[in-house]
DNA sequence: GCATAATGTATGAACGTTCATTCATGATAG
DNA sequence: CTATCATGAATGAACGTTCATACATTATGC
């Protein structure tokens, strides 16, 4: 009976774990030769799994490029959960909303959430017209969560030192900068500062916030 | 004598003028299909040249796409040589480094330098990693003319102020801010708001030289 | 408990299509 | 007549997809 169920779900694994094979290994392809270079032979010998195996498993090409799309999309998402989970229960003080942004920049900057592989294929994804379809939140940064939680932060901070400014157009030059400085890590990965990076974000906080950068 | 140089010349502007329509007609192509949809039909569908003709002028599919690549940025570039060799003159007061930022702001955001086609070319050639080899100048911004255009200005405006900061940071905020609004327009051409990114700018700089701006 | 059918998963050769490129031929200007 | 430019049918390589086949696991009948 026990037996069943684990070879039952043990095969379910094997599957899912073909699946991320499969995620994997064309993001590698893409990573290396673009979406352009990416083509089934390829992902075929990246992955180590046979040819049939991409259209047992999203019945088309082009539809494994998507998936990876919207894959990448919840994993960068997801890095975010920790600081907008708690960004919903409210960002009452100045202090607090300044501690966010900077939590935010050192995030957004580690090695965990920038590195050439998400950068890469963000890039590669947005040249894209048909990902491009997917619609508002995939992919490009606009109208997210993290957008909001920026704009709540800026409120509260713009608030706080006396109007100085638009709280919206405030936060869209913070989104508008973290995007900017992806672009030249994609640029120059290795010769990019994530230090530098962080210290160009402090240095607008605080032009904008002097009391509280 | 004369009609002779005079036809060969004619000759020759025929030979320039296919040239220059299969650079544009490959410029579409990639607008409406990516890099990865740019193909010969396509391309000769588009232009309607012979079939022949791209190889015959480019040797080769790939040598078309670098060379239009290279053909943009020389435009980009052109467009900013008006900023530029005035700058070599020397950026000498704080109120005429403001201005010029402020010129820089309208410029990159007008019609002529950021639209539709341009955004979705830069982006396209900034994912495929073949063209990234093209070398530093190319379809990215960092270490050009312009980027040491802004520096000389945020030196002047940083001495002026009092320093608030690394001019080098407030320089490279800069940049990173225009990049970063580009991708905006790059998401959404149609919502994007030309005159709000031109806001978006000058709300920072303010923040940055409250004094001019 | 054991044989048998049904199902889900994996394979890779084969297929038709599309690709970039070549080249024999034609057209035109000097 | 020679040189240059233009053409598009022909070519073979590479492409994404299909499908007959095989295997392992699960379900059913007795």
């Amino acid at each position: 009976m026990a037996s069943a169920e684990e070879a039952k779900k043990k095969r379910k694994v094997d599957k899912d774990l073909h699946r991320e094979v499969l995620l994997e290994a064309t993001a590698s392809v893409i990573l290396r030769h673009g979406v352009s270079g990416a083509t089934i032979s390829r992902i075929q010998e990246e992955s180590g799994l046979s040819r049939g195996m991409i259209n047992l498993h999203f019945q088309s090409k082009d539809n494994l490029i998507r998936e990876l799309a919207i894959h990448m999309t919840r994993q960068y998402n997801d890095a975010w959960q920790s600081f907008t989970s708690q960004a919903a229960a409210g960002v009452s003080t100045p202090e607090d909303a300044a501690a966010r942004l900077q939590a935010l920049f050192e995030t957004d900057f580690s090695e965990a959430v920038l590195n050439k592989r998400s950068a890469r294929l963000t890039f590669a994804f947005r040249a894209e017209p048909d990902l491009q379809a997917l619609g508002p939140g995939y992919i490009e940064t606009r109208g997210t969560a993290l957008h909001d939680h920026v704009r709540s932060c800026c409120r509260v901070l713009c608030e706080a030192s006396g109007t100085r400014g638009d709280p919206e157009k405030v936060a869209m030059a913070i989104m508008s900068l973290l995007e900017g400085l992806w672009t030249d890590f994609h640029a120059h990965p290795d010769e990019f500062s994530r230090i530098g990076a962080v210290e160009i974000c402090r240095t607008t906080t605080r032009a904008f916030f002097p009391d509280y950068f």
